[in-house]
Formats: C-alpha cells, sequence, structure tokens
DNA sequence: TTTTGTAATGCTCAAATTAAGCATAAGGTA
DNA sequence: TACCTTATGCTTAATTTGAGCATTACAAAA
C-alpha cells in the first residue's frame, strides 16, 4: 500500500526551515525528517519550489520559498505519542485509485461537479475549453485514464473549487466530493510527488527502494499497482520483468501467498549503475 | 541552431536576484531576463534549485539558493554593445551534437581521457564501475548513445575535472577536451535544461515555440533534429507528425526549399489542451 | 530543351514490441 | 479426491517502428 508520512494529525508534509548549519538542501531535509519522524531516509529527489506570498497566515506577509523533495523508503513504525503517522495517499486522493475497475468516484461523485463547472463558464468558448479539459485530465466521455495526471486534476478541482484549499472558509469547509485536505498547500506537494513517482516508475526502477530484500514478482506487481493506481497484466508483467533482467531468483520459494509456491526474487545490485537510464514500462491491462 | 542567450561575453546565463516587488518566481525571472536581454519570454518552466557554498568567490561564505528554469523563444536580436548575446549551445557542449554522424569528439577526444581517468581508480572495482559508468553514459564500446544523459555527461566530464570548473584553476585553465566553459555553475545549469528539453521533445509539443508561425515539415525535422541532436528518419517523422495531428496545411507552398516546393504547415492551436498529454516520439535513423 | 540535383511525398516491408488469453503446474483446503 | 487459487510457460494477433524504394516537382546548369 503506497503511504504518506504526515505531521499534525495527517494534516500536513514533514518540513522545516534550511539553516545554515545544513551542508545542502539534501541535508536539512534528511535532518529534519530525521527529527521529526524518526525516520531514516534513502533515495530522495527533489520536486519544485515554490514561492508562495503567505503560507503563514498570520497577517504579516512572509515569503517562503518552499523546496519540495520527494523520498522513498519502506514503511517503519512511527513515533508514538504524537501527531506522527502514516496515512494511505488515497486518504487525499481517492479519485486517483482505478484498481478496483470502473472506479465510480470519479463518475459519480466528481464528474457531475466538474459539468456543473464547464456550464457555468461565462462565454460558450470557456464553457467548451473547461468541458474539454476535464475530459481530459479525468478520462470522460471514452478518453482514455491517464494515471500520470495527478498534478492536473488537483490543479482542476482547485480551480474549480470543490477541494476546501480553495474555499475561503479554509479546510474545515465541507466538500462535495471525497479526499482529505492538508494544511497550507501540502496536498498540492504531495500531488506533484504522486505523479512524478507515477511518471518515474516507467522507465527508472524506483520500485527497488520499496520492496523488501526478496519478493515473488506478483508482490512486485502489486506494488507497482499500488503506485499507479491501475492493474496490469500479470503474464506480460513478468515477461517485461525478466526481459529487462532487473531481478535475479533467489532459489527459494515461498507458499505464503496461497496458490502454488512462488519463486522468491531479489534486486540485481549491477543493474543500478545501467538502468540509471534504461527504462521500466507498464504492461496496462485493457479492460481497466 | 539551438541557441542560449548569454551575458558576460557567452560566459553567464541570465539571472537576477528574487526580490520582494516580485509577484511570482516567474514574475521575477521575466523582469530579469527582460531586463538584461531587452527580450520576452514565453513558455517557461522551473529546472532545479541549487543551494551552493560559495557561489561568488568573494571570500565570504555566502549561501545562494538559485532557482533555474527553461524558457523557450525563437530568437530575436540581442542589444547591441555590450555583453549579451545569443550562442550556440554545442559551444558549450560539442560533443552533445551527433548530427555529422560518427561524432568523431566522443571517440577520438573524450574517450581517451575517460579511459585514463577510468583507470586511475584505486581499485578493481573502482576502476570497473567507472568504466561502465563512461560507456553507458558515452555510449562506448557499442552501447547506444542515449542523447538524454546530457547532465549525467557532464557530471561525470566535472568528476573526471576535465571541465576547468572543476579545476582548481578555475576556467581560465587549459583542458584536453573542446568545450567552453561558464561562470559559476552555469554550464550544469545549462545541462540541466538542454537534459530536460531532449526529454521533453518526446512528449510534449514543445517544439511550438521554437517555429516560425508557418513552416514546411523538414524545417519542423532540422529543429527537432537541432535539438535532439541526431538525425531523424524523414519519411517516418513525416509519419509521426501527421498521426499525432499536430499541424494542419496552410495550403501555400514554398519553393524557397531547393527541390520540389514543399507544402507549408502551421501548429493546430487546438491540440494545445489535449497535447499537454499525448507525446510526439522520435523516428531515430539507426544508422547516427 | 534536356539533363541534373535536391527536396518532397507516397507506399511497402520486415522486425520488434504490445496486449490478450489459453493451458498447465503445484500447492492448500473442503 | 475435487476444487480453488496463484504461478508460469507459450501462442496469437495487432500495432508500432525502422528502413528504404519509387515517384513527383521545381530550379539551375549544360
Amino acid at each position: 500500500a503506497p503511504r504518506v508520512l504526515t505531521l499534525e494529525n495527517a494534516r500536513a508534509l514533514p518540513s522545516g526551515p534550511f539553516q545554515s548549519a545544513h551542508r545542502s538542501l539534501q541535508a536539512g531535509l534528511r535532518q529534519w525528517v530525521g527529527e521529526q519522524t524518526h525516520h531514516k531516509l534513502g533515495y530522495v529527489e527533489q520536486l519544485y519550489t515554490f514561492a508562495d506570498q503567505d503560507r503563514t497566515a498570520t497577517g504579516v506577509e512572509r515569503r517562503v520559498i518552499s523546496i519540495s523533495y520527494l523520498g522513498l523508503t519502506r514503511e517503519a513504525r512511527a513515533r508514538a505519542g504524537d501527531t506522527v503517522s502514516w496515512q494511505s495517499w488515497y486518504r487525499y486522493f481517492p479519485w486517483e485509485d482505478h484498481r478496483d475497475r470502473g472506479s465510480a468516484i470519479v463518475t459519480e461523485r466528481i464528474a457531475p461537479f466538474l459539468r456543473r463547472w464547464a456550464d457555468a463558464g461565462d462565454d460558450a468558448a470557456t464553457r467548451r475549453e473547461r468541458r474539454q479539459r476535464a475530459d481530459v485530465t479525468f478520462g470522460l466521455n471514452a478518453r482514455p485514464w491517464n494515471e500520470e495526471l495527478v498534478l492536473q486534476r488537483y490543479e482542476l478541482l482547485y480551480e474549480a473549487e470543490l477541494v476546501p484549499e480553495a474555499s475561503a472558509f479554509g479546510i474545515e469547509a465541507s466538500m462535495p466530493i471525497p479526499g482529505e485536505p492538508m494544511l497550507h498547500d501540502h496536498r498540492r506537494i504531495l500531488a506533484t510527488a504522486l505523479a512524478r513517482l507515477r511518471a518515474k516508475i516507467k522507465y527508472r526502477p524506483v520500485v527497488f527502494e520499496l520492496m523488501p530484500p526478496r519478493f515473488t514478482l506478483l508482490q512486485l506487481q502489486r506494488t507497482v499497482e499500488a503506485l499507479a493506481g491501475r492493474l496490469l497484466h500479470k503474464q506480460n508483467f513478468r515477461r517485461l520483468i525478466d526481459q529487462q533482467e532487473l531481478v535475479e531468483e533467489t532459489g527459494e520459494t515461498t507458499a505464503e501467498t496461497g496458490g502454488r509456491p512462488a519463486k522468491l526474487f531479489r534486486f540485481r545490485p549491477e543493474v543500478q549503475v545501467e538502468r540509471a537510464i534504461a527504462g521500466t514500462k507498464l504492461p496496462l491491462s485493457r479492460g481497466v
């Protein structure tokens, strides 16, 4: 399950000021996350830099530059007793999970409001444009669902004022569509991270960071599916994986998976250098 | 021809401090570039944020956060009389241009030094790793050339101390391999931009920004080739372009291209929204 | 006027990559 | 022993690529 490490009772991402004691941005990041969550980061990648007018809502206008990062690790117990906790991504973006099928949330709980928003456009051109934009980003009207458009979808919902962050009443406002908000622009940052990660798994073996030392191919597939939010074709997934020679058999098998015992695999560390380039594509299932 | 707008006699990129008068990072960027170059920016995209220890070399240690952007426009006359000028990208990265063929620069003028660097590794493992890394990033020993690895190549050259920026003597040092240096870390930023752009033309129609209102398909192809630094297969390029329905005929033709008059095309503005998603792949020529 | 050279285009072919499924194997459990 | 579930091996049908042949249209040179 894809999860985020949060603060403030699931309302915020770990963060903190960059100080002169930090040797680099990354060093600062690692220190803050370590202090706030008692969790050590592995793979880390810079996401985006925002310079917002008033992120602190103190009345005084302050200029804050936020440099956001995406980090990947396996989940470890969060420190007990305070506001740190792991949360499912899909708590914040329920419409991004298309693994069941159909994903009724989009068509039933979001599409109607997008439609209303589009129809509220001032002139015909605006309305047409809005409708097209909604169709493309949310895969409506026979358009394909594109799992990478996480940020575009969030931004559209923001513009259409369908998320409480966009409301004058703040995140206490109740909204017609599902999905928990976060403080400041943290949900936006999370959307950026999700989008980046979904794009990245297709051409870099980043799943590496999220798997236990040994795993079955189906476990690997389930992980990728959880990130991509959609189902993959099993046999083709296997073919792809072994064509790329990312993994090797350990020789062991496990019977804990239900049916026929599965072979266990591990990642081949040698490929790391090489694959800093190559690519891991996704064999989608058409029906989904 | 792909060119960069430079300051300081081709030694620096336009830049300036973010001030409280600026409404946003982008606004600040546009203002600085406008002031320094008298050139108005169109498409702009954030690249990366660096926080370097000592970018000013004043002795006093200062913390500078640099937020870099990539902007695209057609070349316009630079302001005369000062140090502003347009320069070819390949002045800074001659090894990135593989349009002629073979690209002798890599094999003849760079590979030998990379080899020497690899062989200078402390232990056998390091040497093997270095050799593999050089092979992969520069496409040596029968490995394919990957035009997107611009940054990795520059960073490797930096590590191997084959660029003057990495030398204790600064950019005045003479170096065994071709390619002009820049002040501070500007060449690194430029490499980041080139890498981003080369990756992007494959899935976003960014060439839009660089073409005149009407153009022939060959002109479009030459532009893409200039950016990618490699030759494309003509017929297949055409096929791809019209499959994607990015352009439409204007009905006119031009005889200025040499042989048979070519049809003129223009971009279809309608696709913009849609294509904020789709993709423009490159039909490479195998021989190159 | 004819020949040449250079592009622009239309089409065909073969190899490689993808998307879907069928069939079988190997455990556990009722 | 029959049945359920997951693991794997393989085949087939489309689609997507990479190459290259053949033809068409102009301009300039012979």
